[in-house]
DNA sequence: CGGGACTTTGAGGTAGATCAAAAAGTGTGG
DNA sequence: CCACACTTTTTGATCTACCTCAAAGTCCCG
């Protein structure tokens, strides 16, 4: 079992949450603080451990709080695919509000904490506030719009553009939690969990990092990559952030200009 | 230009969409007046035009009335992938309502009437009834448990299970909505198109059409695709209706026995 | 009856898979 | 602080599913 450091409400788990929301949807002081007042009941996940597993009927949305959370599914074969990678602010199943019997797992990538909201109290919020109802829906929507953007690049582009995408994607998303810099952010998957990411094997991923390093892109060394080349990563990616619907904090300052 | 053959407010385009939705959604009298009630504007679309154009910032949402619509991306070297596939009584693009600014296009795949419902018209629904703002939001949902299936068939299946995969998918939604039998459904998609679908070359898809008629598990000629052994189709699918959730509907009575 | 879109077939090429094994890192308990 | 087991990364060699290019055949509609 996963080892269960769990504490009571606490207001601040929410805040990263609220903030990301916030970039998307305005709410107003009431809503606001409704959100944070919503009570958690947090816990640390090892890494690689299932915080839902497939097919569990759950009562709680999980919000990430530290670490890194994928959605996965897996063929027959055990071939798995992650459909979904969640960061510190984002809620990862906040779809099981509506839909409580998913067809997937959710898997902590590494250790990771996350906060558990019940979905009584989610629904209490939506039904009370019709602006709430609409941010977390439209929450939602990004997230079905960043897996499209995903089934674009598995189905249609090559390993190395599917790669340096992911890295565009990350580096903005990361900023927009102010946990990247201009110079990179740290890397918090194997490789075999990118190539379950991207659809790739584990060896193909280590050789397309490599052309990545070589090129001068980008360099994915010891958990941490490293923004060399921005504007050749989007333009190797064909990255326009429009769909993760971040606004004006998707893109560091000098992102901006260099991309121009 | 589409012809615009365009007529006022009717009620009765609205109901195949309402009968979808209460496959999945419980909603009293009074919402479903409501939603009945909604002003639409119907016109017809010539096969391979798009709906909503790339980036276009619409103020309404499109039904699809008959038809089959796609939701198509494009990558810069022309290659397109569809991410999602709108039968009638499909609402092809509901999360336009929170989300107007989209980063795809809305193609009709072969002719379609389609019906607009603004915006408005919508938000208005989902804030003075909250189970209507629950059952939109959960469609929404729905079309993601479906695109992340996609995901994985494309990221990680054999293009003749990503092949069988969507023969089971639309048998089950075409039987969901009364339009295909035990026997089969109209098929009203180029093998091109297929492909777009699939993450496949159209070349590659005539062969593994030709592969599956071969086997004897499905029959797809002259537009018309016949079902011949569904358990084994269902095998090289490793189909499972769940993320559909269309409840008992899913799959015509005689599947159930067999795929028992 | 002619032009365009779709389907079918063939031959050959390639991106990425598979299999295998060495090297480097990581953590645990003694 | 070391030794052992385990996971992750790296490299190499070979294979194959699917792509590309090309051309013929078929269907459909005006």
């Amino acid at each position: 079992m996963a080892t269960m450091d769990t504490s009571d409400v606490d207001t601040s788990v929410m805040k990263p949450f609220l903030a990301r929301v916030l970039l998307r949807s305005p709410l107003d002081e009431t809503e606001q603080a409704a959100i944070l007042a919503l009570p958690t009941r947090t816990s640390t996940i090892p890494a690689n451990w299932d915080i839902v597993s497939l097919g569990e009927d759950t009562d709680h949305a999980c919000l990430v709080v530290a670490g890194i959370v994928g959605r996965c599914e897996q063929t027959a074969n055990g071939d798995r695919q992650i459909t979904a990678l969640h960061i510190p602010g984002d809620m990862a199943d906040l779809h099981s509000v509506v839909l409580p019997k998913t067809s997937w797992a959710l898997n902590a990538l590494a250790v990771s904490t996350i906060a558990r909201i019940k979905h009584r109290d989610i629904v209490a919020l939506c039904e009370c506030y019709p602006a709430i109802a609409r941010a977390f829906w439209r929450d939602c929507a990004v997230d079905a719009s960043i897996l499209a953007g995903w089934a674009v690049g598995i189905g249609r582009r090559s390993a190395k553009a599917r790669l340096t995408h992911l890295i565009c994607e990350l580096q903005c998303r990361y900023s927009a939690i102010g946990v990247a810099t201009d110079e990179g952010f740290e890397w918090r998957m194997s490789q075999a969990q990118v190539g379950d990411l991207l659809g790739l094997t584990a060896v193909h991923v280590n050789r397309m990092i490599a052309a990545i390093n070589r090129d001068g892109m980008a360099r994915l060394l010891e958990r941490r990559l490293t923004i060399i080349d921005w504007p050749a990563l989007k333009a190797a990616a064909e990255f326009d952030p429009a769909y993760l619907h971040l606004q004006r904090q998707s893109e560091p300052e000098r992102m901006h200009l260099a991309s121009g």
